[in-house]
RNA sequence: GGGAGUGUAGCGAAGUCUGGCUAAACGCGACGGACUGUAACUCCGUUCCUUCGGGUUCGUAGGUUCGAAUCCUACCGCUCCCA
């Protein structure tokens, strides 16, 4: 055994006291990032709406890619003559790809499975294509991504327990096969993906394979596709156990605040999700005090800002005024989110300006990324639970047929 | 003045020849809803009134018929062409 660190480590910072819910950081060639966190998703190498400029602005740590995605289009092979992911995209912090084992689902009508790998008819133009776990680990190294995920089947949860079984156990033996294809283990780190739907023993299957392993980080998939939320805590309370302590933990697609918290005290350090994009530009708001859906004509009058509640974060507060005047942009303390009004939000909607999607994803961003700073700080606090309380009870989650985001 | 065409639900527009299956296609707009490791500016509802039994509609007024948006008569409006 050796001291050297992994391209990709945890640190651990707090227990929070009463929940045990963690407070760390996680070590990338690309910086040190707080947890718990959440992650923009930017399937194609781009947050959709959201630049990179904003992605900074509002608090970003980590954001998302997506290797089958990304290998359709513009191809791994080019992005790697382009100096790599980070280059190409002009994002300088760290970036975590998934491997295309979500499309294994979410495209199944358009793929092929077997233990070798899957074959996809590609949505682009319906070229087949053949990913398998050691194509998974060429494109990322090619990516460059500071995380990559293993490739692993995505199954839906009300599956045969035969089926998910054998497909948790193919996953398992690909995670092995990507770590041995994995060429670049120095500068970036390969996840492994618990699989095993709602079953105790499967889960505990795939866990303890996976830990076998020794990866730098593991994540569970596999949740958040339709299940309960008490289905989804149930699972979490007897798989985050078997998954090390000296390493991060991602709990993959999951962005509602009630399951983020929950999800936290149950021992998860990353999430990611595509909700708060996808339902801004369909225009959902998220605020603390609910969803506000800004296309509703009762917000026509509606003077004002999007979310009282909300705070304006800037890694770079001060913008050189090049022509020398004074303009609110100065203003170290400006809040861009606080100036805006509902009733304009629902304007540039009705009208189908671009502008109203790319504000409703920065806010709705802003607005989780926020959430988890605040979540951040009562875990130092030793506060988890009465933050969880004013959650639930300011978001409206305590009231008769509570539906949020 | 002469000729041609046309009036259908918020708007656009089918249906009229060959009357019933038409409260009336379809599109837009409007109003709701869904969305959780992104094939997604997408998808799904509702959109004459209603005490859900029904009621009142297709420029207006009459007529024919068991039955009319559809056939006949008159009137009103609009559009275009020629003078």
């Amino acid at each position: 055994m050796t001291n050297k660190k992994p391209a990709v480590w945890y640190e651990h910072l707090h227990t929070e006291k009463h929940t045990g819910a963690r407070r760390g950081r996680i070590h990338t060639p690309h910086g040190t990032f707080e947890t718990p966190m959440f992650m923009p998703v930017g399937t194609q190498g781009a947050v959709k709406g959201v630049g990179t400029r904003e992605l900074k602005d509002i608090g970003s740590q980590f954001i998302l890619s997506n290797t089958y995605h990304l290998w359709v289009r513009p191809g791994d092979e080019l992005i790697a003559q382009a100096g790599g992911l980070h280059q190409y995209m002009g994002w300088d912090q760290a970036i975590l790809t998934d491997s295309g084992g979500f499309q294994v689902f979410s495209l199944s009508d358009a793929r092929k499975l077997a233990e070798e790998g899957v074959t996809f008819q590609n949505h682009v133009n319906g070229d087949k294509m053949f990913l398998s776990p050691e194509v998974a680990m060429r494109i990322q190294n090619n990516l460059g991504s500071d995380v990559m995920m293993q490739l692993d089947e995505a199954i839906p949860y009300f599956e045969s327990y035969d089926y998910i079984k054998d497909s948790m156990q193919r996953s398992l033996r690909w995670a092995d096969r990507a770590q041995i294809a994995h060429k670049k283990p120095d500068s970036q780190g390969l996840f492994g993906i618990v699989q095993g739907a709602g079953f105790k023993a499967l889960r505990s299957e795939s866990a303890n394979g996976l830990v076998g392993m020794d990866l730098p980080g593991y994540a569970v998939g596999g949740l958040s596709v339709g299940e309960s939320k008490l289905e989804m805590n149930r699972v979490l309370d007897f798989t985050m156990p078997l998954l090390p302590e000296d390493k991060p933990r991602y709990l993959m697609g999951v962005a509602a605040p009630d399951s983020l918290i929950d999800s936290v005290i149950r021992g998860v350090d990353m999430f990611d999700s595509v909700l708060p994009t996808r339902i801004a530009r369909k225009g959902t708001l998220m605020t603390r005090r609910g969803r506000v859906v800004i296309k509703n004509s009762k917000y026509k009058n509606d003077f004002t800002p999007l979310d009282p509640d909300l705070s304006y974060y800037s890694a770079n507060p001060i913008r050189t005024n090049q022509f020398g005047n004074q303009s609110q942009f100065d203003n170290p303390n400006y809040n861009p989110f606080q100036n805006l009004t509902r009733s304009y939000l629902h304007h540039l909607f009705n009208a189908n300006e671009i502008l109203g999607a790319q504000l409703a994803s920065q806010h709705n961003l802003r607005y989780l990324l926020q959430f988890m700073e605040d979540m951040r700080t009562a875990i130092e606090n030793d506060d988890l639970l009465a933050f969880r309380a004013t959650v639930m009870e300011e978001y409206g989650y305590n009231k008769p047929n509570a539906r949020l985001f």
